[in-house]
DNA sequence: AATTTGTAATTAATAAATCAAATATTTATT
DNA sequence: AATAAATATTTGATTTATTAATTACAAATT
């Protein structure tokens, strides 16, 4: 469906008002689907991401500076996702011994259970919107995107 | 920059995550950098988008299916955005005549100078990121944007 | 007319985001 | 060693988002 009709816009627009449209519409409507996959996990988007931060790791301990670098909205309220993590029983967190400042997070086995049930659904979620597209197609996008969010 | 570099990715990644995460990316990048904007005005993305809505129905009433409808994030506090906008007397609201369970929404002069003053910014900030493409690029990344959200 | 069904909007409860300030510890400087 | 500066994380206050439940009214049905 054209940006158009999706906002029920009457008068034709301008080129680079229906990009950035065509972006939020089209990547909200991404997110929706997403957030349908999670909830029955009751795992938020940003506690997934937590998680898989932590799992990329491979079983290190991690600290919450490299967590916080990580994810992609800069919010200085990873403890509180830590704390939510922790109550789920997903992760660890422990002072560090070498430098009591820092806080050594770990994820659990019962942590990367819940990835690993997720990583099927999280392939299939992205395949049936990539799918639309052929490889040539994806390439074009990834070099479109990667040029568009250059700030001058 | 890469999205691979972005996101500090050390093995390669699949073409199909590759452009999920890129949209995601590209938005959060662009949305930051509206959300400097906004700041000065103390007016959320949302309520901002609220006031285009009803400046966008000519003066008319209009109310709050109408505007829940156009929202892009089906959010159900439209109620909310109207209540900050009402204390910033950009809108009035009125319980309609005819129907006693609808209410008639309307910008006042002060949210549409508010709006003029912004359009500027908002132009020049569309601008700012899709100059990095050419008219064809522009117009090749709506065709992907609108193709890849598809849902089977 | 009374009862049900549907619609429009609000409210309450909970969760998450944001931003500034506070705490605790380490490292560097005098 | 004492003090200052830097670093890592947490906390508090406020705002915003999300979901489900509730109120209020209208229209349809019996």
């Amino acid at each position: 469906m054209k940006i158009e009709d999706e906002i029920k816009s009457t008068n034709p627009m301008e080129l680079s008002k229906k990009v950035m449209l065509n972006l939020h519409f089209t990547r909200n409507t991404i997110s929706d689907k997403f957030s349908e996959i999670l909830r029955p996990y009751s795992i938020s988007v940003e506690q997934f991401n937590v998680l898989r931060i932590l799992r990329g790791q491979k079983g290190n301990v991690v600290n919450m500076n490299l967590i916080q670098d990580r994810m992609m909205t800069k919010n200085s309220n990873t403890t509180r996702l830590i704390d939510k993590l922790l109550t789920k029983e997903m992760v660890t967190r422990n002072i560090c011994k070498d430098n009591r400042r820092k806080m050594e997070v770990k994820i659990t086995p019962k942590g990367l259970l819940a990835l690993e049930e997720l990583d099927v659904k999280v392939i299939e979620h992205d395949n049936n919107f990539t799918q639309n597209l052929n490889q040539d197609e994806l390439n074009q996008l990834n070099d479109l995107l990667e040029k568009l969010r250059i700030i001058k």
